[in-house]
DNA sequence: TTGATTTTGATAGTAGCTGTCAGTTTGGCG
DNA sequence: CGCCAAACTGACAGCTACTATCAAAATCAA
């Protein structure tokens, strides 16, 4: 689903993609050894080999060298292909299950650092918040096929924000158990409180 | 609670006073006018007749202005002073339609006006994301007081996430009513659903 | 009125980001 | 192979949010 039919790789592609994933490493690197806010964008583009025009070329901002997500478009379409006789909740579960399974060691090591940075930064909290919004419009439209209801429903809305503010729950820095957090299972557990009517 | 006995209310504290409601009424005023990022702090400070940096020492940052609110901590308080034998969920509804209810209609049109600025600008939205970080934290307290578990217990703080982030899915611009939509209405209405378990 | 405290404005500086604009590299095609 | 159009690149200038400092002014307490 990543590629179409005819996807000329050419060198230009090839080059593309390995200054990108070259920024992306080298910022992460940076940023984890001293910090978000006393890390520089200049010094991203230097370690990486490129001018700092250049990186604002690769990521509008420079949140988003952080925030850029691979992984999404991959769960809406493991959401989609869930059985249409589960539930929202259920299907949701599932969709969890699926894609977190399915994810090499390695992918998965490199979203858990994601994951321990954005908690740790307020601001890319704050970003991560935005784009939490355009991601419960999605939701909200594959529920609402789901479901046979309209999108701009007000129950079905009501749902895709609570799934959208559990999710940020989970990155809370507080109360999450330090060290190697594994999201996986909190995810899961999160959503099975919720499918029981969030009992207290 | 806002006062201590011996209050000096001199010509000080009055027109600082002063100053930051004039900061805020004109700020609200341009950002409707030209929109929030077309207005830049020097044109509220020269409007509310301050110097720059006078505005920075009023409010911290410029969305600052826009999000500060007098109205969480009376929130809060009457949280805490519902019935104890009510759940949780049912003390919640209770505070809103206590709080919302005893508001006069000139501090509701203010509030109003708030709301739809914030839905309409994604970086208000964003910071206001962060602050309801904060506020789930001081919620999961007050809960886990309620029903006598620790505030760290991942329940307690599972609520105080999704009760964050159906605050959050309110303030999505696309899906709500337009013109002067009443959020006293849809808190209601959302905690009503969230209540009888999420159905659809 | 005097002296202490607070508030204020001016100034200078940093960083994130946006634009422009020429110079270079690249891929496609005759 | 060689040319052209397109894309990529890097340098520069500029804007705005925000910070820090410091002396002048206003306010308060005695």
């Amino acid at each position: 689903m990543t590629s179409s039919p005819s996807d000329h790789v050419g060198l230009r592609e090839r080059k593309k993609a390995k200054t990108r994933a070259a920024l992306r490493e080298h910022a992460m690197r940076l940023f984890e050894e001293q910090g978000y806010a006393a890390t520089t964008v200049e010094q991203i583009a230097e370690a990486a080999e490129v001018s700092p025009s250049t990186f604002f070329r690769y990521f509008p901002t420079k949140e988003e060298v952080v925030l850029a997500d691979d992984v999404d478009p991959i769960a809406f379409a493991a959401f989609q292909a869930q059985p249409a006789e589960l539930s929202p909740l259920q299907a949701l579960r599932a969709t969890i299950t699926d894609v977190f399974g399915a994810m090499s060691e390695d992918v998965w090591e490199w979203e858990r650092r994601r994951q321990v940075l954005i908690a740790s930064v307020p601001e890319l909290r704050a970003a991560m918040a935005l784009r939490l919004f355009d991601l419960a419009e999605e939701l909200a439209e594959q529920v609402a096929e789901r479901v046979g209801r309209d999108a701009g429903d007000f129950e079905v809305r009501n749902f895709a924000g609570v799934i959208m503010g559990m999710s940020l729950g989970l990155m809370s820095s507080k109360g999450l158990p330090a060290g190697q957090p594994d999201y996986r299972v909190f995810v899961d557990r999160a959503l099975a409180h919720l499918e029981e009517g969030l009992p207290l």
